[in-house]
RNA sequence: GGCGACAUAGCCAAGUGGUAAGGCGGAGGUCUGCAAAACCUUUACCCCCGGUUCGAAUCCGGGUGUCGCCUCCA
């Protein structure tokens, strides 16, 4: 049993085979840079580092590409709102991207290609469309031909027809046809443009991906994903002008993860009601927040409430003792080798592994996956405590930091040290239990509280974690 | 109107033919100076109606309901 992939090219699940054996080229459709994540954009920003994650962990070398949106109409109008220069304000959302993302555990794309710096490649591929007659020029902008496409639709399972027949699209006279989409931009007063052999304009919006996935990862990635909304129109016509322009598919297999609503409603700046990582971040761990989306399958709606967050932040708790636990264990521990009871935990955690890659090898099943860790979790603590040999719990907590890599939580972040402070009134607190003087022992405990320390009296001594 | 999802406990959520994983929350208990952590026990007529099958949460048909996309959108 392998990677099993779903494919919304092929609405089925598939068995994952790269187009290299052992690499993978993965592309997903990044962020227009026009104000800050929100938390539905962190869904496909975090899933996607798992999947990347996970292909690694399963051995594959992994490219990964993803792009930033930083010419576009948003952008420009915004900017425009704020009397800003829209290519310095499309900088500052980037670095802001970096930052929340970091803070989610969204390692760094292997590129993080832009827009503005592809103009060249971008108008090379227009050119392509041009001269292999898919896409014409009207008075200084550029169109793709959709119906010249004869497997346009494809992707989104809706024929030309359909899409007229449904059509909300303005009609705009400089197109042909009403399915036409734009390659390039005329200018406008006041907007940023790049010379090209139309005239000064920009990219449209869908030629971006298609001229930086030839250019990072060839004609055919292996996977190109995005969030559910985009499959069409710009996935639609991305593949359609690759398929027009290279005569390969742009995407082997299409990834899409479904939404995320806000107290069952859609998040949309209109409602008012979409939520900015970096607001929820005040208040939760961002691994909180991340264990959250990945509760749910990708392919399945998540509907976030701040209950749902604050069970999130309970369930990764409780994989945090357990940690906490083993960590103390090994340190008290006074035996080094294994007995034979422990031999056969050793045994069952190789079922708990294969039960985890197995929930991720079908289609990414994070939420299964994260199952198995407390499956994991029960056992351990079903079976061990403070005298378990020093080598079994190395090796259990070995495991919960081999899985937890993968879906990026359980971050290894040592406990800061606490400072001289704080270490004395732990001290003085121990004084006061050893007098079995317990009201002073409860003040100085909640003393402590009060600064973000909890203790936690064990049988080997307290324990302080931070709030 | 067209295309497509989804409906499992108080809440969330796996499970695609052999009579229901897991988490949060609740209840009871063990341990502990108290608390915490941990452990044990407990908490489901799988939206409705038909059908296929020895057997259906799972497949098929029909309802009902919720949602997404149909050229700004993760």
């Amino acid at each position: 049993m392998g990677i099993r992939v779903y494919n919304t090219l092929t609405r089925r699940k598939e068995d994952f085979r790269p187009i290299e054996p052992g690499r993978v080229g993965i592309y997903v459709c990044g962020p227009t840079v026009w104000d800050y994540m929100h938390i539905g954009n962190a869904r496909p920003i975090v899933f996607f580092d798992v999947v990347r994650r996970y292909l690694k962990y399963r051995g594959l070398d992994v490219k990964y590409v993803q792009n930033f949106t930083d010419v576009d109409d948003k952008i420009i109008n915004r900017a425009r709102g704020l009397g800003v220069d829209p290519m310095a304000m499309a900088e500052g959302y980037i670095k802001a991207y970096f930052e929340d993302a970091g803070a989610l555990g969204v390692a760094p794309a292997d590129v993080h290609p832009r827009a503005s710096r592809h103009i060249e490649e971008i108008i090379a591929f227009i050119e392509d469309l041009i001269a292999k007659g898919y896409a014409y020029e009207v008075g200084g902008d550029v169109y793709f031909s959709a119906a010249r496409d004869k497997a346009y639709g494809q992707l989104s399972g809706q024929s030309l027809e359909d899409l007229k027949a449904g059509a909300r699209v303005e009609v705009d006279e400089r197109k042909r046809a009403p399915e036409d989409f734009v390659l390039w931009k005329k200018q406008k007063p006041g907007e940023p443009a790049w010379p090209s052999p139309w005239g000064p304009g920009r990219p449209g919006w869908h030629i971006e991906c298609s001229a930086m996935v030839r250019k990072h990862l060839g004609p055919t990635a292996d996977i190109h994903g995005g969030g559910s909304d985009l499959v069409f129109p710009h996935h639609e016509n991305e593949a359609a002008q690759s398929r027009a322009a290279t005569g390969a598919p742009l995407a082997n297999y299409w990834v899409h993860n479904a939404f995320l609503n806000i107290e069952g409603e859609k998040m949309s700046k209109s409602l008012g009601n979409f939520i900015v990582p970096r607001e929820i971040m005040r208040s939760y761990r961002p691994e909180a927040l991340r264990f959250f989306l990945l509760s749910a399958h990708y392919r399945s709606p998540l509907n976030f409430t701040e209950e749902q967050l604050k069970a999130a932040d309970a369930a990764l708790e409780r994989l945090d003792n357990a940690l906490a636990n083993l960590k103390q264990w090994l340190v008290v521990s006074q035996r080094e080798a294994m007995d034979d009871e422990e031999r056969k935990l050793l045994g069952r955690l190789t079922a708990h592994r294969e039960r985890f890659i197995t929930a991720m090898d079908d289609d990414f099943n994070t939420a299964d996956a994260i199952s198995a860790l407390f499956e994991l979790t029960r056992d351990v603590h079903a079976t061990l405590g403070p005298q378990a040999s020093k080598e079994l719990v190395k090796a259990v907590i070995d495991l919960y930091h081999e899985l937890g890599d993968v879906l990026g939580l359980l971050r290894r972040d040592e406990q800061a040290s606490l400072d001289d402070a704080v270490e004395r009134l732990i001290a003085q607190r121990q004084e006061a239990r050893r007098r079995r003087d317990w009201a002073e022992s409860d003040r100085l405990r909640d003393e402590l509280a009060a600064k973000g320390i909890i203790l936690e009296d064990t049988p080997q001594g307290v324990r302080r974690k931070r709030k």
